[in-house]
DNA sequence: AAGCACTGCAACCGCAGTACG
DNA sequence: TCGTACTGCGGTTGCAGTGCT
């Protein structure tokens, strides 16, 4: 179909509805996409069949009705390892990133993200309230930057996943720190001042107050991340009396 | 039991790149 | 070459479910 006859097309086309997809509207969009494939996205509406625009439609495709995706499934242990460290690497490339996590979609990842992002950040200003006896706190924002390696390499103790050679490059670019062989030092944790270089990468101070009460101190729930490391790996977050940064 | 806060997720919005007439 | 439509991506928002007080 040309351009212009879409436009044609397009002026009888229903009004747009927005919100929640129905049963029967998703029916309609796996039927279209059964005989025409997944692309034409907006002559689903100008052909009458859905009065949903051509970006919900494929959004509705790609992030719920495409076969193969693993909806309403956890990220693993191992998704979660893949994520932090291409984030690391790539920054917030979400598309990019889920195509090394089959049945995973840019949304999810996305999703997976900021909410680790919130979860740690209230864990170390649980923290850093803890250390500067309570300065109020701030809520983080989304960052658009890779996370420094440090904070790589903490978010993979906490899961108790070692680093992936790929992903060894990025030692080089942190100064101040050795490693040696094995990023991750006793404990899990690399030897570097955590809050210090976290809490900058958290925007923790363009924000509004958040109460941190005393039992967020201590990680609950048992899914996965924070939940799952024992209570004392908080003792781990506590700067290094020997840090070997100023 | 009711109200509130928090969490996770689905969906929308805005923008940029690309294709096409 | 320019204007318009389409597609894809990243960021944000709104809501339902859940847990806590």
């Amino acid at each position: 179909m040309g351009r212009r006859d879409q436009q044609a097309s397009a002026s009888a086309a229903p009004p747009l509805r927005k919100g929640p997809w129905m049963a029967e509207e998703d029916a309609v969009l796996i039927e279209y996409v059964r005989k025409y494939g997944s692309r034409d996205w907006s002559s689903i509406r100008h052909k009458g069949l859905l009065p949903r625009s051509g970006k919900s439609c494929r959004l509705r495709w790609v992030n719920k009705l495409k076969p193969d995706l693993k909806t309403g499934c956890k990220f693993s242990p191992e998704e979660e390892r893949v994520v932090i460290e291409l984030q690391a690497q790539v920054g917030n490339k979400w598309a990019r990133i889920a195509t090394y996590l089959p049945g995973r979609t840019d949304n999810d990842v996305k999703n997976f993200w900021s909410t680790r992002q919130k979860r740690l950040a209230r864990l170390l200003q649980a923290q850093s309230k803890a250390n500067s006896q309570g300065a109020p706190g701030k809520t983080p924002a989304f960052r658009h930057e890779p996370m420094p390696f440090q904070v790589v390499c903490t978010s993979l103790a906490l899961l108790d996943l070692p680093l992936l050679p790929e992903t060894h490059h990025l030692a080089s670019d942190f100064e101040g720190v050795n490693f040696d062989h094995d990023p991750l030092t006793h404990h899990g944790v690399p030897e570097f001042d955590l809050l210090t270089d976290a809490l900058p990468c958290l925007d923790l101070g363009s924000l509004g107050d958040v109460k941190v009460e005393e039992e967020e101190m201590v990680p609950a729930g048992p899914d996965g991340f924070f939940g799952d490391f024992p209570v004392d790996m908080l003792d781990s977050l506590n700067p290094p009396a020997s840090s070997s940064r100023p």
